[in-house]
DNA sequence: ATGACGATTAGACTACGTCTAATATTGGAA
DNA sequence: TTCCAATATTAGACGTAGTCTAATCGTCAT
């Protein structure tokens, strides 16, 4: 997967570079939902002299080129998450964690068929308890 | 609906006040999503003296007794939306307009049967172009 | 009237994100 | 290889949304 790195990022026209395979490297591999403080702190562990400034545009041009897809989900917490394949969100109440939905757990229909409007994406956010164990 | 407005708070547990119920005379009547320094130039127009710090005190208040809904859909965009019916949303790609969607428009299944989770509430977030009139 | 409690105020403060100007890196042309 | 232009990165200043604090004000029950 590493060397498979520098390939997926010109894969959606972007430039590789030090800084943007390391935040790739480490955006892409976790699980979690990072905020960009998150991502921020990550990456410094292994990059110190990296800017805050890099890593916002960083994020903003990974979202623009559709590598990451940007989550609002709660006040305040704007948070990443790698576009790999189509779900939906939960977010416990409790602890304000993310948690991702298959995209088969829930139907949708009627969407397309919206009056006057044309919806290029849609996603189903949940918000309640975790009622088991954590995901 | 004036004269109502003392009733309402009351009836969610609010302790009326002038400041209160020029907050809610507002955000109740609006048809907008407005943000909080929306709301905060609106209401100021007509209590000159109002602080910043009434207007969040105030909408986390109304938002904590449910009579409104706090909606973060867009980053940096967190907006206010009078909690009367069940709706979803649409927000417009361009100008990141947000329109209400009729709860019956689309149609979400299976999510009580949620494996693991317990759904207090949900709602469908769409992204996209309006195609016709602006609703 | 008085005292206690809650609401409101102004303004300092924090956190997140953007902008700017200067420097460093890259890739292509000679 | 050397040079140039274009792009990326950096540090730190800046902007803005929202929170906190301490003091004042209002309301209500006694």
């Amino acid at each position: 997967m590493r060397c498979d790195l520098a390939q997926t990022l010109k894969e959606h026209g972007i430039k590789p570079s030090v800084q943007r395979m390391a935040v790739a490297h480490y955006v892409l591999a976790t699980d979690e939902h990072p905020s960009a403080d998150q991502v921020f702190a990550a990456v410094r562990r292994t990059l110190p002299m990296l800017s805050r400034a890099t890593i916002y545009n960083t994020l903003n041009l990974f979202v623009q080129k559709g590598l990451l897809r940007e989550l609002v989900l709660a006040p305040g917490k704007v948070v990443f998450d790698p576009k790999l394949d189509r779900h939906h969100h939960f977010i416990e109440d409790a602890t304000g964690r993310i948690h991702d939905v298959p995209w088969d757990a829930v139907r949708v229909s009627k969407v397309d068929a919206l009056e006057g409007f044309d919806v290029r994406e849609y996603q189903v956010v949940m918000r309640g308890r975790a009622s088991r164990r954590a995901h």
